[in-house]
DNA sequence: GTCTATATCGAGATAGAC
DNA sequence: GTCTATCTCGATATAGAC
């Protein structure tokens, strides 16, 4: 009667469930997002997060059905996350003090989840075949409407003339390096992991340029 | 008696030998750095770089003998580009000038060389196991080296006191986003591959950003 | 020097015991 | 609901014919 109310274990949101459900998709997701980032989709092996996960491999079978299904409840997770931030881009604000704190929101979440930045960027590398309808819907009409916001700036003279879409390429180019090329500055900057001051530094000098570059600082 | 003279085929440098093996050997480079940077040094397999080259299989085993092998002549012949032109940044130089024709260049080598591009991204995003020795010494000294440069350029006054070694993150993160997200680009730009006029124009967006940002320009 | 046919191995997926 | 043991397939690499 009621079959189509039933699904197997397999195909049950494994974000639902007991609690137990929940505490493992948890583990698994984490585990999934770090080594995902670390060797990309193809790379990645489900032995791998399994052990990172501390759980026998078949369990990711068992909750997330295959490896594909995994990766995208991965992306699932940061999507929302990657797209956020630009809540205080308004045509009332501050240029200065809005843009400024996109950037360090920006910059936050490179120190906080560089592995999601990473998975991002991988995806988008590679083709971006599960991310493109994002990119096309939601992505496309943020920066459309951010950017309609930017204009009005330019002709209220609050800001310098520039192309909002181009700005918007360097900023989240500008500060997800920091995530995504971790590598290369600890090479440049010669070192280990940057300290928390380090990092601040970093923020900092993004906002400075940043805001220079639309003009709306004094030169120094 | 001589034996140490004498390599299998597949020790030898694949760039020396007669003219159908350097034929070979660069279509095979060819292919393999595009399929490299669409799929990942994983992703990518010995048959479909073989189907780009228009050669069998065995053939990339004869001449490169592994698949990493071949992955690391790939990066071997993409070093010395991604590294160069900085030769126009001396403390002589005029700041805006020299610093426009850096961009410029990059953002060229972004236009013409997007697959190289994005096998160096990729890199260095799992880890640069290849790519970390050239990270730590060459680039390094080179960012050691223009850093200073710039240095001078701040003490006389001729250019925005800023960190240097950040500015060229930056830099780099801004032109390259161009070859690797690539698809991010597209999408918020709502169309396919951007035209020759679109690809000038953002150039000019990102060196007059970069400009300002370093303080050499009037505020428009 | 070149390519076909094959050996070998690792990874995703699952059956079935518990 | 959970996990061990196994199936199956695809990819690298190579042996050996031409």
């Amino acid at each position: 009667m009621n079959d189509a109310v039933h699904k197997t274990s397999a195909e049950v949101d494994p974000a639902s469930g007991g609690r137990i459900r929940q505490r493992n998709a948890a583990l698994i997701l984490s585990a999934a997002e770090k080594v995902f980032a670390a060797s990309g989709f193809n790379g990645a092996s489900m032995a791998e997060i399994a052990a990172a996960a501390g759980l026998p491999k078949a369990n990711l079978h068992y909750y997330f059905g295959t490896k594909e299904a995994l990766y995208r409840a991965v992306l699932t997770n940061i999507i929302e996350l990657w797209l956020g931030e630009t809540h205080g881009i308004t045509p009332e604000a501050d240029p200065a003090e809005a843009l400024g704190a996109y950037v360090r929101a920006k910059m936050r979440w490179s120190r906080e989840r560089p592995d999601a930045s990473r998975v991002i960027a991988n995806e988008l590398i590679h083709g971006a075949a599960f991310l493109t309808p994002y990119l096309e819907d939601d992505l496309r009409r943020l920066v459309d409407e951010k950017s309609a916001v930017i204009e009005q700036w330019i002709e209220a003279g609050r800001i310098a003339k520039l192309d909002p879409r181009h700005l918007f390429f360097s900023l989240w180019a500008m500060t997800q390096t920091y995530a995504d090329f971790d590598l290369q500055i600890r090479a440049v900057l010669g070192g280990g992991p940057l300290s928390d001051a380090e990092y601040e530094h970093a923020t900092e000098q993004v906002v400075a340029f940043v805001l220079r570059g639309c003009g709306l600082t004094p030169r120094g």
